[in-house]
DNA sequence: GACGGTGAGACACCGGGTGTCTTATCGTCT
DNA sequence: AGACGATAAGACACCCGGTGTCTCACCGTC
C-alpha cells in the first residue's frame, strides 16, 4: 500500500523533462520486467539520470515510481478525452463518447494487459480499490465542464461515479450483453438513465437502471 | 564461469522426464525475464517439481540448470541435424545441408536472440569460448558417420571444426557475400575446400580456402 | 563567486534468493 | 506387508544484491 498523496487528488504541476525521462524509463522497466523485477538501478540506468536525481524527484523508491507513472497516464488519458470532447454539445454525446473512448483506450493500453498478466493483485488493486478514487476524480474534473449545464453538482458526481465504475468493470469482465466500445450500445444504455435524470432528480425509477450489489458476491 | 562436464563432453544419459520438466521451466523463465532475473523458486513453481528435486538433479543452482538447458538444446539441435541428413549420399550434399540448416536453425531460435539481446556477454561467451569445443565435440560426433567414408580422421576433425567456428561466426556477423542459409551459395564455399581435400591431404593450396587469425585482433 | 541542479560513487542496511537438510508421503518391488 | 527409492513440502542460516541516504565534484546561470 502506498499513499503519498492524498486519495483521489491529482497533482497539477505539469512535469518536468527529467522527471519524465525517469517515468519514461520505468514505463520500459515495468514492460520488460514486470514491476517485481523491476529495480531502481535498471531505472536509473535506462533513464541516463543519476540515482540522486531519482530518488531527489521521487522520494519513496519503486513503489512511488509507479505511482507517479500511473498518475502521468491518467493524466494524458483525461486529457486525451477532453480533446475528445470538444466538439460534443449534448450531454448524452459527452457521456457515450467516454465510455466508448475509455473502453477502447483500455482494451488498446498493453502495458495495462501485462500488468494485469503479471501483477494481477496490484493492478487490481490500484484498478477497483486504491485507485479508483483518483480515477473517478479525475473523470469528474475532466467531465465537469460538459456535464455541468446539465445537472446538479451532486447528480453528476454520482453518475460519473457509476459509469466510471461500470466502464472498469466491464472491461475488466466483458459482457456479451453489452459492449460499451460500441457508440450504438452505449447510447441505448444511457438513454434510460439520462431521461430519468432529466425528469426528477429524485425518481426512483432511477435505481433500475444502475446494478445494485446483488449481483458480486 | 561454470565447468562440470569436462570440457565438451556430451552427455549421453537421455533426460528423465521430470528432469525434461525442470529444463522446459528453465527455457520459460529465461525466455520471460532473462537469466540474471530469473530464480530458482520460478523454476520450481513454474515446473511443478520441488526445490529438493531441482537441487538434486541439477546440484549448482541456477548456472548449471541454464547449462543443462544448453546441452539438451544442442542434443536437440543435432538429432534433427542428423535425420536431415538421413538420405544425403555425397560428402558436398552432407554438409551443404549441415551449413544450411544449422544457419537457418540459429537464425530462427528466438531463445538465442533474446539470450544474446538480455546477457550478451554470457550469451557470446558460450558460442564462441567455452562452449564452443562441446559444440564442436558433437558437431563431430554427429557428422562421423557420413564423413568417415570419405576423409581421414583429422581432416574430418578440423573440416568441421573449421565449418563450425565459420558457421557461428556468420551467424553473429553476417556479410554481404556470403549468406550460408542459401545452399547455392553454401556448396559454392564449400566446393574449393572438397576438391583440394579429395586430392592431397597436405595440399598446400588447401591453406587458400580456410581463414587464418590474420583476420582477428 | 554564490547557487541550484545534477552526476558519480560510497556505504550500511535489509530482504529475498540460495543451497542444504529434515520429515512426510506415495508408488513400486520383493 | 514391509522395504525402499523418489519426490513434495517446508525450515533455516547464509549471503548477495538492491535500497535508500549521504557526500562531494561538476557545470551552467545569475
Amino acid at each position: 500500500m502506498t499513499f503519498d498523496t492524498p486519495a483521489g487528488s491529482a497533482r497539477r504541476r505539469p512535469l518536468s523533462d527529467v522527471e519524465n525521462r525517469i517515468l519514461d524509463a520505468v514505463l520500459d522497466c515495468s514492460r520488460r520486467w514486470g514491476f517485481d523485477r523491476m529495480t531502481v538501478d535498471d531505472i536509473v540506468e535506462l533513464s541516463g539520470v543519476s540515482r540522486a536525481t531519482v530518488y531527489r524527484m521521487f522520494p519513496g523508491g519503486k513503489d512511488v515510481l509507479f505511482e507517479a507513472l500511473r498518475v502521468r497516464e491518467l493524466d494524458l488519458f483525461f486529457s486525451a478525452l477532453a480533446s475528445e470532447l470538444a466538439d460534443a454539445d449534448d450531454l448524452a454525446e459527452v457521456l457515450v463518447r467516454s465510455l466508448v473512448t475509455a473502453t477502447v483506450h483500455l482494451r488498446a493500453d498493453d502495458h495495462l494487459a501485462l500488468m494485469l498478466a503479471s501483477e494481477p493483485g496490484q493492478t487490481l488493486t490500484d484498478l477497483t480499490v486504491d485507485g479508483l478514487p483518483r480515477i473517478i476524480n479525475m473523470a469528474s474534473e475532466t467531465l465537469a465542464p460538459w456535464v455541468a449545464p446539465h445537472l446538479a453538482p451532486d447528480e453528476a458526481r454520482l453518475l460519473i461515479d457509476v459509469l466510471v465504475r461500470l466502464t472498469i468493470s466491464y472491461f475488466l469482465a466483458p459482457s456479451e450483453h453489452l459492449d460499451l466500445a460500441e457508440p450504438g450500445q452505449a447510447r441505448a444504455f444511457l438513454a434510460p438513465v439520462l431521461s430519468a435524470l432529466g425528469q426528477r432528480p429524485d425518481d426512483p425509477a432511477r435505481t433500475d437502471q444502475i446494478p445494485t450489489d446483488r449481483s458480486m458476491r
